[in-house]
DNA sequence: GTCAATACTTTGTCCTAACATTCTGTCTTA
DNA sequence: TAAGACAGAATGTTAGGACAAAGTATTGAC
């Protein structure tokens, strides 16, 4: 097959064609129709066949090399690279991950009060330390097993949530509808042995290992907007990255 | 201020215009020059500024913001998001990041042989079980101290090394100095209870948490070249991650 | 027949230009 | 005084063209 790949796009439409291009050029990669290693045809006859300028054909492949999708050699051509399309590690809770993977999130308040901010907090937040925070501690449940330990602070003034607002949703979600955008988290992965308390939490017990994740996350006004310190039973979750040379 | 900040291109540099620009930017921003919340001049007056065109000033000031460093608002402008630059997780090789950092790496060949693949294997590097692989296993340490136990298996016609060439330098290199283009790696990380064996090797008691990541690389061409399995001393290593909202 | 020089293909970079969209602040009007 | 309309400012999208650089294939000479 020269190229069974039909593309299409709508001018019409308010999603802009770079976008268009970019999710149909995914998708056929997704779902196997361009196996790996098969040569796209060249930006300027593939912009040529849409009606589109080669810029705006070259940022909708550019969105598939970012991802790691397609390779592009100079003098030679793009490529796709593999098929199997993984979503890269995003911004959302723990809790839209797993609703997304179909088990059943479950949340049990153990804390959610406002309180004096720890020293480590303080640091991570960049703030003076006993300024006021909201304190949150969570059991995340996966099909009414526990998964995960989840310890947060926040800002005093960015939300206020009731237990019954924790037990319905992420923390993320709640962070957005109060109509603050996050916009940049750093994470820290690492791994050690549980306390008393989380194995009793999580039903394993004390020194088994766990899987931690510290993170701060900013919004885009810069500040910092929560601090999370979690731990997860290791046999029940793991990230994904996928890294793309550049 | 209205602008402290002296920017300069050169354009007899083999360097590419937009990537002069976005070093000096991320520079400024890491040291302090441009703090959190500073708000950029306009695209057009910052290339007027500069001499550059307004898709070259734009290219430049995107680099950042995929970086997570700067922020863009319809309507409003640029902004600095914050300043601590953290080196996104990069296809490096363990034994590159320690050197960077000033740590003094070294490794201790436990394995290295061709032999037939076993089945996880063979699945992940997309080969029938049985094939022929290089199966390597080394122990890494950072200034004399037991680090982590590196088990990797690659397609036997990649690269042949000498256990010698293996203690002087990191897996990655030798993949690189053999011609092959490592583009996209899929990573995933979790946590387990070390092996008597792996407990052994790093100094610890069976059972101590170990940090774990599993890798799977694959080159240009889209085939699958490595497969590594790997366990960390978790008081001594950690993953960082950044995440940027988009 | 082998090796080197050349031509061609394809992506990489850069430019000018125009219009759309979104947000902010101001001015007008009820 | 307050709410809505409007203008301005900034980024977002798209177009079309030109040249540079790198890799591949062909051609030519020895």
């Amino acid at each position: 097959m020269a190229e069974s790949l039909r593309l299409t796009v709508d001018r019409r439409s308010p999603v802009p064609l770079y976008y268009q291009v970019a999710e149909q050029l995914e998708q056929a990669i997704g779902s196997g129709q361009l196996s790996p290693g098969f040569k796209l045809d060249n930006e300027i006859s593939l912009a040529d066949q849409l009606g589109l300028s080669r810029p705006t054909m070259r940022r909708a492949i550019q969105e598939l090399v970012d991802k790691g999708l397609l390779v592009r050699k100079r003098g030679v051509g793009t490529q796709v690279v593999h098929g199997r399309v993984r979503r890269e590690l995003e911004l959302t809770s723990l809790f839209d991950d797993l609703r997304a993977t179909g088990q059943k999130p479950a949340t049990k308040v153990l804390v959610n009060q406002v309180e004096p901010a720890p020293a480590e907090v303080a640091d991570e937040l960049g703030f003076a330390e006993g300024d006021e925070v909201l304190h949150l501690e969570r059991l995340r449940l996966a099909d009414e097993k526990p998964l995960a330990v989840l310890r947060n602070w926040l800002p005093a003034n960015v939300i206020r949530p009731t237990d019954e607002e924790l037990e319905n949703g992420g923390l993320y979600q709640l962070i957005r509808d109060a109509g603050t955008h996050v916009q940049v988290a750093r994470q820290r992965i690492g791994a050690r042995g549980a306390t008393t308390q989380e194995a009793r939490l999580l039903g394993g017990r004390k020194n088994d290992a766990v899987l931690t994740m510290q993170r701060t996350a900013y919004a885009d006004s810069g500040r910092a907007i929560e601090y999370g310190d979690h731990c997860y039973r290791p046999e029940a979750y793991s990230f994904e990255v996928t890294l793309v040379e550049r």
